[in-house]
DNA sequence: AGCATTAGCTAAGAGCATTAGCTTTAAGGC
DNA sequence: GCCTTAAAGCTAATGCTCTTAGCTAATGCT
């Protein structure tokens, strides 16, 4: 039995690697253990369990996508930082769809996850900064652009649109109405 | 062993008072059976396997959603359509959000719930007629109003909305996004 | 070098989906 | 009104999954 150097961060290297590859339906134990290169009970070693697995990658989705909205928002403000934010979220999904498909919804309390999606939030909130909305006015505006984005990703990660057309220019149209909305 | 009247849709009813009642993830072959009052291996004589039962279940709240959308856009065009349309997708949500939330993406070429999606999209086109858009557009228009009303269900449905501002204003928003950026 | 910690293992149990094969019910033709 | 037949239900059994328990061996620290 030599040592493997297993660690949470690579349990979930092996659950990512997993999921690109077959999906987010073949997310299982002995999947991860197998790539890992380890027994299936060893992965217990490392993480509570496979719902906290998932949460994991969840987080691990997160914080990608959230170091692609900073990088692609610098320098950027209004109009422009919104259209960057929206199509570097495009970006990551057309990127990584099954990843993206397999993270998880209904947030048990993990303390992390909830620290890197306010982060994420900071950074949608910092690119409305220029439309000069008011508090309550900027966390709606937050969620319609948060709303728009994450509902055209997933279905498109998960092969919702089934007609031929152009995605790109579909995508431009959703850009368009928010931000036209925003300036009102 | 007396007969107890069992159907595709008896099963595919069972199963959605089970994911009403206690989430998407109790969603099990026992739990269907128990709720049905049945044993388990009984549910193979009506559906195929948990994968169809979950597709059937998608097909379910596809139609339910139609029926919905189709009611609310009766005798109405325009941006009034569309704000009609927009607000049922959430009333449906608000009302089965687990329901909603259980809906299976990868979509296996199930005839059946491509119809019913054809069927929820031609009554989207239909409300989006009023503004003239030609045929791409027309595509393109439906995809972003699906895309929006869709990513605010799901975040909504699955608790992804951690702020305590007004979801209704927030969703109004999103609604005026849409009826602006359509009129261009 | 010695010792505690811990990463890994095997063995074992419970729950799940699924298949096979049997029994009984219900429906329809004579 | 029976008798055949299709199908709705059952029990038994298999294999996969997650998970726990308890052991062994490698590593790190002093």
């Amino acid at each position: 039995m030599p040592r493997v150097g297993l660690s949470p961060d690579g349990v979930v290297d092996a659950a990512i690697t997993i999921v690109d590859a077959e999906g987010p339906a073949a997310l299982t134990l002995s999947a991860v253990a197998a790539q890992a290169g380890v027994a299936t009970p060893s992965l217990y070693k490392h993480v509570r369990n496979l719902a906290e697995l998932r949460r994991l990658i969840t987080l691990r989705v997160v914080q990608e996508l959230t170091e692609r909205l900073g990088d692609a928002v610098l320098g950027r403000s209004g109009d422009d930082a919104v259209r960057a934010i929206m199509r570097a979220y495009r970006s990551y999904v057309v990127d990584h769809p099954a990843r993206y498909a397999a993270m998880d919804q209904a947030p048990d309390p993990e303390p992390r996850l909830e620290a890197a999606s306010d982060r994420l939030l900071g950074i949608i909130l910092a690119a409305l900064r220029a439309y000069e909305l008011d508090g309550s006015d900027l966390v709606h505006a937050a969620r319609a652009l948060r709303s728009s984005a994450h509902g055209f990703a997933i279905l498109e990660a998960s092969g919702g649109f089934g007609l031929p057309e152009d995605l790109e220019t579909s995508y431009e149209l959703l850009i368009t109405m928010v931000t036209g909305g925003l300036r009102r």
